[in-house]
DNA sequence: GGTCTGCTGTGAACGATATCACAGGTATAC
DNA sequence: GTATACCTGTGATATCGTTCACAGCAGACC
């Protein structure tokens, strides 16, 4: 199955939406109640989800439950993904306490640093460990992902240890491209862009 | 000029690599190293330049001063833009620490949060607002663009005030998409869909 | 039962983005 | 001075993603 990068991303927002809809008591929803949500279009939506093969009905629409389990059987690894974070810094706490119990899919597996008033500590639950550790644990863990929130100047080392180790994905905090072999998966989350963009395009609106 | 938003997002990257290029004393760079940097391919880079007006050398390559010069005419309100910043939590205070001193065009003009706890800490040197300040400064600063970091619940109402206030750009941390009228551009920089895009598209490469 | 309404599923048209490929230019080597 | 190598700028082309438009279907209403 190829599903590109958007429509995954799309997919992700959904389910989202989905998980607080199921919560308010709602059994189904339309596609342009889902496009009115996303600020998108019914027919990307019904799209998007043909993609995934769910089906809807001609007269009730799509039925929630249904919808969250076919994009979960799409985007989780149903083996769960272990993952990393390295750099216990403000950025990585607050990733910490972010992920933390939202998707039962995603699990922490390690959080490393190499200040030493670093590691020892507890952050949301989490015990930093050495960086010393680093290739141990993503060993003994499988872990597939790996998430650098380090500063920008040791991404790229720290980036090349992980791949060394095994790790396939990674999600880059750090302003700086980094440089992977064929077969690993990044993600740029790149906010001085974010903001960058919206001053400059902001202006030509 | 109607730069898409791929290109501005492509030259905030570049004229990063050329601010440390030019650090290390390299005058010029031929459109190959800037897209072996980014893992991109020349021809883009070109076309990229292009669009901002920069003009290269058959020979030389593009003198870095000059590039800089230019993107930065493209990304860069030359009047500077003027920041808010809504939820001074764990990833409001690394987005403060972030953008401080990074891009002088970008200027934090207040912090907001309405948990008494928070109000009047200071935090990488920005001093924290009652929420109830919020529509005063933005008018008094001329604020354009705003930052969400607070929890999703709260991020609907907090865009609208934002929005009534003036503000015509937002990015926004907040799991949830934001419903804005014509004219406002909103960014989303959604960790928990790059997560699980990660996951996702790593198992099928 | 027949008609009417309004939703899904999807081929086909369209639009946006990225790549190709090459003409034009300039330094360098000989 | 001529040949050579290698870079930029850009029209043409290919690829990718979105939207259109409509057939097919299912319930509602009379
Ligand atoms: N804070 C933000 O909003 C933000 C936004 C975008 C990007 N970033 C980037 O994210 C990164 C982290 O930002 P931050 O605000 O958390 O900075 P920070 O300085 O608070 O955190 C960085 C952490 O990485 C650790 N570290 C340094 N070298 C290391 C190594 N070799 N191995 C392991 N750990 C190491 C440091 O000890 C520190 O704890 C930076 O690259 C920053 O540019 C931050
Ligand atoms: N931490 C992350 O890496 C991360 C990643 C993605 C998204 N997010 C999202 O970013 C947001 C903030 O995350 P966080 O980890 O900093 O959470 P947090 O709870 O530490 O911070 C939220 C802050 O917002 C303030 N706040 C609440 N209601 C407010 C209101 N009405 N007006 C002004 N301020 C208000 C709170 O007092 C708190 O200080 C959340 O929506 C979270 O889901 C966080």
């Amino acid at each position: 199955m190829a599903l590109s990068g958007r429509t995954v991303e799309r997919l992700s927002v959904y389910r989202r939406l989905l998980v607080m809809q199921g919560q308010s008591g709602e059994e189904s929803v339309y596609s342009h109640q889902l496009a009115e949500m996303v600020s998108g279009t019914a027919a990307q939506v019904r799209r998007d989800l043909m993609e995934v093969g769910v089906t809807g009905h001609s007269k009730r629409g799509y039925r929630v439950a249904n919808l969250i389990e076919g994009i979960s059987k799409v985007l989780d690894d149903p083996a769960g993904t272990r993952i990393v974070l390295v750099g216990a810094g403000d950025l990585g706490r607050a990733a910490l306490g972010f992920i933390k119990g939202r998707n039962a899919a995603l699990r922490i597996v390690g959080a490393f640093d190499n200040d030493p008033s670093k590691i020892g500590r507890v952050i949301h639950g989490y015990r930093c460990a050495s960086i010393d550790e680093l290739e141990r644990v993503i060993a003994a863990e499988q872990v597939e992902v790996a998430i650098i929130t380090t500063p920008a100047g040791v991404a790229q080392p720290v980036c090349d240890r992980l791949v060394a180790a095994g790790v396939r994905g990674i999600v880059n905090f750090a302003p700086t491209p980094l440089q992977v072999p064929e077969g690993v998966w990044v993600e740029r989350v790149d906010i001085a862009t974010a903001l960058e963009k919206v001053t400059c395009l902001t202006r030509s609106v």
